[in-house]
DNA sequence: AATGAATGAGGATTCATTCAT
DNA sequence: CATGAATGAATCCTCATTCAT
């Protein structure tokens, strides 16, 4: 294959993994079809199977795809500090950004959470789930820096810690129809909500320091 | 209608909203069809829309109904203590005792926060959301109080901290796909995990007590 | 089911299965698509599926049907006669008859001999199964009773004659691409071949009679 | 056209054709794809119809390949006897060896019977029918010699007989799914069903010897 | 000549919903 | 009220064939 033709094939493939992302951002992953992703990429319905064995693996490569974006650009965050503090409040930072920036992405990914994996040898999956553990690593590694160093509770288990605290970011950021009723019905400004949440979520690991105690009297 | 037609109405609807409720648990909302509630429900599946307008309504109803039994039981644990820390304690163990007691109930609520709601004016979205709202109001009211007796930290806003809380535990007793796959990858016992989610929860609201304080030292 | 419900319910089976008939003989087991069916038994796609678990049942079951008014047929012609020798020869006859009366049967017949068995357990499967294997008891009785009386070879197998002639009866009568082409090509009269395979077919079992000695000299 | 690059172009023919005997012989003709056989054959998709017209012309061509090879093998069988009994029966005897030692190019001669042709233009359905042809006068030739020298029966048409006991053979060697469910079902061993099939065919055609007339009585 | 990416019509099957009985 | 047969649009996926390179 001439460079030229590979460069169009990665081109075509890209195409393909940008309409499925917006679609599933748009309607869901039950609302997303492989009709509708083929009319969106401007290629034809078989043209999807050459590049993604079915629709599952499809959807793994996206997820797998976002993933690395977001991995990508959480570590570029963090690695501006040093300290475990510092480093898991740029996370978070990073998470607010990240979804202000791509709200489009942000819907697809917690979308994704969702999908059933029908297939574990298929390499998109693999793709995708080292792409999600790569993350939850780096965050470990945040919490893990921030015990040596003092500033996050020692008596935290860094890893389910980083795989719940994910978790709860997404869906912060990307509510549930339920999450979503609730705050429309009590009048919550979706903002604040964020704000809210967000607090939640660091105050539960970092370490207490003396300044904590004062304002909390 | 006579009082014994009507009771065998009631029943009849109730056994449509068991099998529903049975079979999101079973098979994720995807997988549930009106044919196979039908058949479990033992009517015909013309009758179902003689009960619901259609299965987006249906599955309100399911909703709503969890969600007042998941009340009722959450109100009576509360009820039984008197700070506001308390409560708000007895609100998580209330949550993961329900969750041990009716792991498929909870199955079928976690699948139904999913739910995209298509007619905000069915009289079952209303119920459902009635409901949930409910409990919220009921946590709230919990946080309320535990500020007025020192026992929260004062600076929560209840009503969207109710909400993230609410969601947060649902996501913990319940992973996605993703997080049952993290969990598998990293040998995290899922008894540890919801250990750990369950601190991280209760640690972001509560008051700091001097008992942290040295325990953290 | 009322009785009125349940003969229009039959009515409509029947329906499917002539169409079905109709197209395997038209456009053989590959041509034959389940749109095609619905729209000449003049049903919907979906109510195939009401009647018949998926395509190969829906085969299989007109492969059962056809056997059976062959069968039928077959047995009303053995039954007029006495003798093995006399009973076989009617056999043949028959199938003659069969094949004259209802081409379109025939080939269906023929067809359906290709067909893959893809699931053993289905109804359909066993229903046709049985109904061919009491065509090949029938012809082993007749072999059996002119093993006995004299007029058919004492060295015969009864049974695996049955299957191999049954065969070839078959495909006398319904040539495959390659026998019609090899005919045309020829100049054989389709009659005279049809008279001709008969002819071997039933010498190949028959008893060798001072007649035949004499003829045949 | 070099030699060089002719030879190189028989080659990639030849692999081309040999991948398609494999595969139908494998998966039937419905399961043989024109990708698979690229894949096997090594060579891109588009190349096969660089010398092939389209499917149909590829599988007469390797119909036409198979009977010709098939051809070669009988004609030095047969040509090994004199009398024409001898003769069909090496011809027969033929048949078993080769389907023996090539059980694979059987299965594909056996399943090309059943090939619609679809555009009887085609120089490769020409080609082929004129190997079948050869064969099946090669056959009757056999018995003309036997009717002239009195070793088969005198009232034989030579070739429908021909015709009609070259698709004996084929049915009897690679039996129809009925019949295999048959076969199984009546726990016929299929060597045996092969003897009694292959002592039908030729008593069917043989003249009667004295020998005959004592061994039945 | 050779390639192999792209096409898109076509096919089997599912399922929410309706409606005649 | 209740039934359940019937509907048919919608969906995923395959594969013979073409054509730009």
């Amino acid at each position: 294959m001439t460079p030229r033709m590979k460069r169009k094939k990665e081109e075509k493939k890209k195409s393909i993994l940008d309409a499925t992302e917006k679609l599933v951002a748009e309607d869901g992953m039950a609302g997303m079809t492989m009709g509708k992703v083929a009319t969106d990429a401007d290629v034809a319905t078989g043209t999807l199977y050459l590049y993604f064995k079915n629709k599952g693996s499809l959807l793994a490569a996206v997820n797998a795809r976002l993933n690395q974006e977001f991995n990508a650009y959480l570590k570029k965050k963090m690695d501006q500090y040093s300290t475990g503090s510092e480093k898991v409040r740029a996370m978070g930072a990073g998470t607010v950004e990240f979804f202000a920036a791509h709200p489009q992405k942000w819907m697809a990914v917690t979308e994704l959470y969702q999908m059933k994996v029908q297939d574990p040898e298929d390499p998109h999956v693999h793709e995708f789930l080292n792409a999600t553990n790569e993350m939850v690593q780096m965050m470990a590694d945040g919490y893990r820096q921030g015990i040596k160093d003092g500033t996050i509770r020692k008596d935290l288990d860094p890893v389910p810690t980083a795989i719940f605290n994910r978790m709860a970011f997404s869906n912060a950021f990307t509510p549930t129809t339920e999450q979503k009723l609730l705050l429309r019905h009590n009048k919550i400004d979706f903002e604040h909500y964020l704000k809210v949440a967000s607090e939640l979520i660091m105050r539960s690991t970092h370490e207490i320091l003396p300044d904590d105690l004062e304002n909390s009297n």
